[in-house]
RNA sequence: UCCUGAGUAGCUCAAUGGCAGAGCAUUCGGCUGUUAACCGAAGGGUUGUAGGUUCGAGUCCUACCUCAGGAGCCA
């Protein structure tokens, strides 16, 4: 082992092929180690993914050879050698070690926890500080992150205009979900936002098209792979837009992030699992299918007089998650279904002037049963009207004085959605659950790490 | 909140009411092309907690704790 730091130029292991045949620095961990006797396997990784190295004991001095042996797996090491192109390793290059330096040696008595063979999702989230090392996770969460680049990116280059709303409210948004509560200095209590929906109104009234894009909580005591208490959600508003380009516009902004993944992200959605071939149909030209709660109602009482549904959907009720699965899974691409009937939906939801008993919103369902990813709706633009269904759902009238002032001062018809970004990136990832979507997951019965 | 299921070595799991085990990880030894490498050896246990039944409980009964899956609600 040498104590110098090297000379040869530092790189990453994405980007190894680049330099065949050159020497080159890596700074990273052992993932893996394998021995042939005199000869060592040892696997690196940096981040950007993993390389194997080879190092036949002659080929080395003494100290590096038995430095390696004897490494720890996710002890650090800044590791020099030269890449070379074979067609036995995965990524198609491996790297002949020339000299490692150990940054921190794991002791032996206190082994890195997670092995490389299966474990428990109680173990695994009980260490998601260290679980987010493994190259699954590491690959998910650079999909993550491309999926809010993307999103902000669209609404960015398309004449939006960022305007966050509040973290800390007064009031529950929608009168609704149960909330995080908290003191607010002497008597006032303060709630954590649900939805920042209400707030952007009031910017989308000033600005014409704006979004917002951040945390938001919900105390619900849900425990589904689809739920967590804290998540993220990116929501545009827009003035003078209708029900149609809502829709449009949710079909757009799909599209787009699903396109850019595709551009940079098919390694990582390989190592994810994901079989790409259905993002791709996501992406293709042609629209996303667009059906009315009438339409989808009849759809599922064809499939459950077939026997293809357990229960029968009642007319007038919301869906169920079993109800939304099949309906996705009737169509490859994300299905809009629109106008449901306003009792089972929220209160600032502009009635469908051809049928006032219904709504005009839409949910939009992701495919292959990942259930509603978006869910959005024109407004109520009108002052009496808005005033009255805030008093018909018991809502606090004070609260809401603000809200409808928006109604009083210069009202128009106006449209938003919210995506839940947890559930977006679970569907382009394939995932299981969503606590793997985010770095720290915060669910009904975890909050550490 | 309701329904269902699971807690045994650091991890993943076995064990008809009758001596608490295996693989991986760790330590030691072997192997010059391994892909979650392989072969040999060693150390490692208050079977979630508290009671109860029994000659005898990881196993049966009661309560509780923790976690998971689903429903409802939602993104």
């Amino acid at each position: 082992m040498s104590t110098e730091i090297t000379t040869a130029p530092v790189t990453t292991i994405a980007t190894l092929g680049q330099h065949e045949g050159q020497t080159i620095t890596l700074r990273g961990w052992l993932y893996n180690l394998r021995s042939s006797g005199k000869l060592l396997f040892p696997t690196f990784r940096d981040g950007s993914g993993t390389i194997q190295g080879i190092v036949p004991k002659a080929a080395v001095s003494e100290e590096v050879f038995e430095t390696l042996k004897n490494l720890t797996l996710e002890s650090s090491v800044v590791v020099t050698g030269k890449v070379r192109a074979d067609s036995r390793a995965p990524s198609g290059f491996e790297l002949d070690v020339e000299n490692v330096t150990v940054t921190q040696r794991i002791a032996d008595e206190t082994p890195y926890p997670i092995s490389l063979k299966e474990h428990g999702v109680d173990f695994l989230m009980e260490h998601r500080h260290l679980w987010l090392r493994t190259p699954r996770q590491s690959a998910i969460l650079r999909v993550r992150a491309t999926i809010m680049r993307a999103a902000a990116e669209y609404f960015d280059t398309n004449g939006f205009i960022r305007t966050d709303p509040p973290i800390l409210t007064p009031n529950a948004c929608e009168g609704t979900s149960e909330l995080f509560e908290m003191d607010y200095f002497d008597d006032d209590k303060a709630y954590l936002t649900q939805s920042g929906q209400l707030y952007i109104e009031a910017t989308a009234l000033a600005l014409g098209k704006v979004y917002s894009f951040g945390p938001t909580f919900r105390a619900e005591k849900s425990k589904t792979r689809r739920h967590l208490t804290e998540f993220w959600m990116i929501e545009p508003e827009v003035t003078y837009l209708d029900l149609d380009g809502l829709m449009g516009l949710a079909e757009g902004f799909l599209t787009h992030i699903v396109t850019r993944v595709l551009e940079t992200h098919r390694a990582d959605l390989k190592v994810i699992g994901k079989e790409v071939s259905r993002l791709e149909a996501v992406a293709a030209p042609g629209e996303f299918p667009r059906l009315s709660y009438d339409e989808a109602h009849q759809m599922l009482v064809e499939a459950h007089a077939k026997g293809l549904i357990e229960n029968a959907h009642t007319y007038g009720d919301d869906f169920g998650s079993p109800d939304e699965t099949y309906i996705s899974n009737q169509f490859d691409k994300p299905v809009m279904v629109h106008r449901y009937p306003a009792e089972v939906k929220a209160f600032y939801m502009q009635p469908d002037p051809n049928d006032p008993t219904k709504a005009l919103c839409v949910d939009v369902l992701a495919p292959e049963g990942y259930g509603e990813i978006i869910g959005g709706s024109q407004r109520v633009d009108s002052y009496d009207l808005l005033k009255s269904r805030i008093e018909q759902h018991n809502l606090p009238l004070a609260a809401f004085q603000w809200y409808l002032d928006l109604r009083k001062y210069g009202s128009v018809p106006h449209s938003g959605f919210g995506m839940g970004i947890e559930r977006a990136v679970a569907w382009i990832c394939g995932l299981e659950h969503v606590r793997e979507t985010i770095p720290f997951a915060r669910t009904l019965n975890r909050i550490y790490p």
